[in-house]
DNA sequence: GTCTATAGCTGGATAGAC
DNA sequence: GTCTATCCAGCTATAGAC
């Protein structure tokens, strides 16, 4: 039975995807608002810390989305690398669209505030580190030794990020499709290592 | 015989360094005039368009001084892993100060810019497309195929923006030497693909 | 080339009525 | 819980003296 949307989610949602195009110094209380189409007093009321709090809530939220489409994604395939592939390439799609909605996840507003405010750099600090770690216990189900699980989940965290970015600068979702073919070669040699042990 | 810096550069190089720490929107004209000292009123006598342009010109800075440095890094190594372990854990180095000046190249004000400011969207895929093509001729030199060349030099560059934006937001350059560590066996990995030919 | 002053706007935030 | 009114600081940009 679910409850209906809230005032304070219909807020969270629509600054969760202004910050996702706009980043967090590229988006204003008045455009959260206006977009929400939310009662304009109430923005004080529902985050009393303003936008900071607001920020840090969204980040919590893109947290949730990206772990359940990942989860989804990469359980039940037959290898990693056929796992991975069907991830990065699902992301993809999301940037061939001309206006595409779901950005770049947290690595905007991290790099944004990574130097300026300190509690939503820690913030993302823990949400990317939680993504490194679901990346590296999919590894370790489908048979890679747990160090080297956590190194190479740290550096799909990064492609993935990095490829983001370029789809985004290039208005197409081909580098993260370039850039799977890769990571599957990657993930194979990783294998490789691992059964010659 | 170097000529003296002009104002003009003075104010391009703060607002390059600005820009880089806090993206173009945590980046005010006001604050690039403090930083730099210039005199204030040579702003708009400098750069007519304003802060776009401020902004179109710091980031061809920061790629002609990327580009420089990596060139040196690469050239001259035995092998393609080697050359780009040695870039890749130099620039790590640089995450390691507490509050490392050079920042994210271009990653930052690419991804802030990309769907509300067309101009800059479009020099940053410029500057982009330059690393990419650095990279892959670097590889080509070490004996890769043109065409692997090219998806290795664009998921190269895909990574090494990635592992900065985790770099930043742990601060330190751990992510960037792990991820060192996993495109060695990339490269290594592609090497044996290419010789089984 | 440089500087002051200021226009004109928008930002985040607060107080207080309802 | 909601809304209005408003404060003040900050922004980009311009006009015009020197």
């Amino acid at each position: 039975m679910k409850k209906k949307q809230s005032t304070r989610d219909i807020i969270l949602q629509s600054a969760t995807r202004l910050f996702q195009r706009q980043g967090y110094n590229g988006t204003g209380l008045n455009q959260i608002i206006e977009e929400s189409g939310a009662p304009k007093g109430s923005i004080y009321y529902h985050f009393p810390n303003g936008k900071e709090e607001i920020a840090l809530e969204a980040v919590s939220l893109m947290r949730k989305l990206v772990l359940e489409e990942a989860e989804k994604d990469l359980r039940g395939k037959n290898s990693a690398a056929e796992a991975f592939e069907f991830y990065v390439n699902n992301v993809a799609t999301v940037f061939d669209t001309r206006d595409c909605v779901e950005g770049l996840s947290i690595g905007l507003i991290a790099s944004e505030t990574a130097l300026t405010h300190e509690n939503i750099r820690y913030t993302c600090e823990m949400v990317f580190k939680d993504f490194q770690s679901l990346h590296a216990d999919i590894l370790e189900q489908y048979g890679f030794k747990k160090e080297r699980a956590e190194e190479l989940g740290l550096t799909i965290t990064a492609m993935i990020e990095g490829a983001c970015i370029l789809s985004i600068t290039y208005q197409n979702g081909n580098p993260l499709r370039i850039m799977a073919k890769q990571l599957v070669l990657l993930l194979k040699n990783n294998r490789e290592i691992e059964e010659t042990k």
